[in-house]
DNA sequence: TCACGCCACTGAACCGGTTCAGTAGGCTCT
DNA sequence: AGAGCCTACTGAACCGGTTCAGTGGCGTGA
């Protein structure tokens, strides 16, 4: 931080003002100048402090990214890694930086919230897991602070989004499923105050209905494992069984499955299996489990380019529709049992 | 952003100066006069602008943390989320903020960290997965930042060091075996890069060597998965295969494990499996892993602590020793088979 | 009662950039 | 040749805090 403007004005012999503009490529110097004020610049090393860009220009140069999992569901979720990394590759060409915030507490994420506005430490927002009747978007509002929504909130956003419709990775799976032979396809559904949660629940059911079926066999949960095992367990006790069960997600699956062979079935043989997200460790189960893989890094490009539009007033205001996931057959599915069903034994054989 | 100091000052009838004193606890206004400025700011509503103040204090208010690893990698390891939600814990605290960069391409990360030093936009970084020789201290060194290192580089470093011993888990690992009858205990190391990965396969040979055994059964992988297999069958090949393996993270033990069993091979019946990190998916695997648990969060947490404390010359420099992982048995490991070597199937039966 | 010291506070400089109003000098046009 | 205009640049204000030298008023001691 040692060399300032001045001293490179001092040392091109040029006021403040005129290295500042040949560093911005900005009009006001000639070429001659603004080449010599640049190899100036650069033998002294110079770089421009960010804290004082900061001030003057009334920007933070930095987006905010506020998580509010519980770390251990954070650890087996493949989604932000790779989230965090699409925002990366798109700030790494924009002297943008990203802070990121994990508020675990009750209350912690609004004060995160609170903490990345005050001060202006940030100059907008990516809001991720969006909720339902989301109190962040007035939340944010009130604090003036600008933003990007992943996927379309159900309340009234100001905010543009750059959604990825769960309801054709759904759809692909029951169709899979009906394919297969399956008619009694349940699901464990995500949490509901979540909107990936809902909209997962209503493409299953949507599907259902295409399919002619009911959509009678659903249990809810909570994207956790412990949920997942409950929820799994709740269908297995229906006298009218599922022989297929569409989770909403990865982690969810991998427990209900574990649970499943625990109580002596078989998979895909008696029950077939699909997840969602296509985390690493689900194709080193046992089965490996059929999932829809999504592509968190593009969206994080592409929600962090949409907030750095907004920000200098080029975004066209309409939401962005990504690439639907894709579903990945592995073999946690497989052919529907014969039509009687197999009680649940109680113990493993 | 709307009021500021001059504000505040004005309205309470006092100068910029005696606003700035009142606000930070300094001596230079009475107790009357104080009280009277705090309760205007309060009614205004007027949070101090951190630009301004970063400028003006020549201090960033941020912390840097840069990930250089795989985002697929990352979404499979319990360790990022847990470490950073810690760091956060920490600097809830303090109002400082982090820093985050996900740098994946080569360069890239040399680059981060020169971003981050460059504007001056973070006061220090804390740095992960220490690699043998890392580069990183000395780039540190040449851009004046200062650091807290994860675990104490095998290079000469100037940082303070807080560490994890990684030799008691993998100790308890071994001896959990030896205890079950094994005696041919392979290990399949991380990638030698980096200290974790030599760090562990040390401690496996040192737990071997003082059960008066040969350290032999060695292959080395890179952490991934698909590392994991290769080394997992390189050891099935050796006419003296082992009856347990050490594996030095989960991703690479699930992988193996999979992999195994796919040779039709049972776990733990005729081999014995131990990962690293307990990452939350392990339970769920069939059978649930046995594996070694560490506090990330912890880490996290006296990482930042440590650092801050750097920052503002209350270290005492000496490094800090974290409390030793855990061994979590579950069902991956068992009695060693009997002495009879079964072979390899070629197909699963 | 006067000198002295201290407390409480002010005013201004400063951090390192951006930006705007102002100006010198050269060129064109008539 | 003089008016007018544009280009290239300067100097200063400004962003919103921190910090330091300076000052006025009051209390204290001799």
């Amino acid at each position: 931080m040692a060399v300032t403007i001045s001293d490179v004005a001092h040392a091109a012999g040029v006021s403040k003002g005129a290295v500042s503009y040949a560093l911005n490529n900005q009009p006001g110097v000639s070429d001659a100048t603004r080449g010599r004020i640049l190899q100036v610049a650069k033998e002294l090393g110079w770089k421009p402090s960010l804290r004082a860009k900061a001030l003057s220009s009334a920007k933070a140069y930095a987006l905010g990214l506020v998580v509010a999992r519980d770390p251990k569901l954070l650890g087996t979720d493949p989604f932000f890694p790779s989230f965090i990394a699409g925002i990366e590759t798109t700030l790494a060409e924009h002297d943008y930086t990203l802070v990121l915030s994990v508020a675990t507490a009750p209350g912690a994420e609004e004060r995160a919230y609170r903490k990345l506005a005050d001060g202006g430490r940030v100059d907008g927002v990516i809001l991720t897991d969006v909720r339902h009747n989301d109190s962040r978007i007035g939340l944010l509002r009130e604090l003036k602070l600008p933003a990007v929504t992943l996927n379309r909130p159900d309340a009234d956003s100001p905010f543009p989004a750059v959604s990825m419709d769960d309801t054709d990775g759904i759809t692909a799976a029951v169709e899979h499923l009906l394919a297969l032979g399956h008619v009694r396809i349940g699901h464990v559904g995500g949490a509901p105050e979540y909107i990936h949660g809902r909209s997962r629940r209503q493409a299953w059911e949507a599907a259902m209905a295409a399919a002619g079926l009911a959509a009678d066999l659903f249990a809810e949960a909570d994207f956790t494992a412990a949920g997942g095992v409950a929820a799994t367990a709740e269908l297995l006790r229906r006298p009218d069984r599922p022989t297929a069960i569409v989770y909403a997600n990865d982690l969810m699956a991998t427990s209900g499955q574990s649970f499943v062979q625990a109580q002596g079935l078989s998979v895909p043989g008696d029950l077939s299996i699909t997840g969602y997200d296509n985390a690493e460790f689900t194709q080193y189960l046992n089965p490996p489990l059929t999932t829809i893989a999504t592509d968190p890094m593009r969206w994080g490009r592409v929600a962090a380019q949409a907030l750095l539009d907004q920000l200098n007033g080029t975004h066209s205001g309409q939401d962005t529709e990504l690439q639907a996931p894709s579903l990945l057959i592995r073999a946690s599915t497989g052919p529907a049992p014969s039509a009687t069903t197999k009680p649940v034994p109680q113990q493993s054989p």
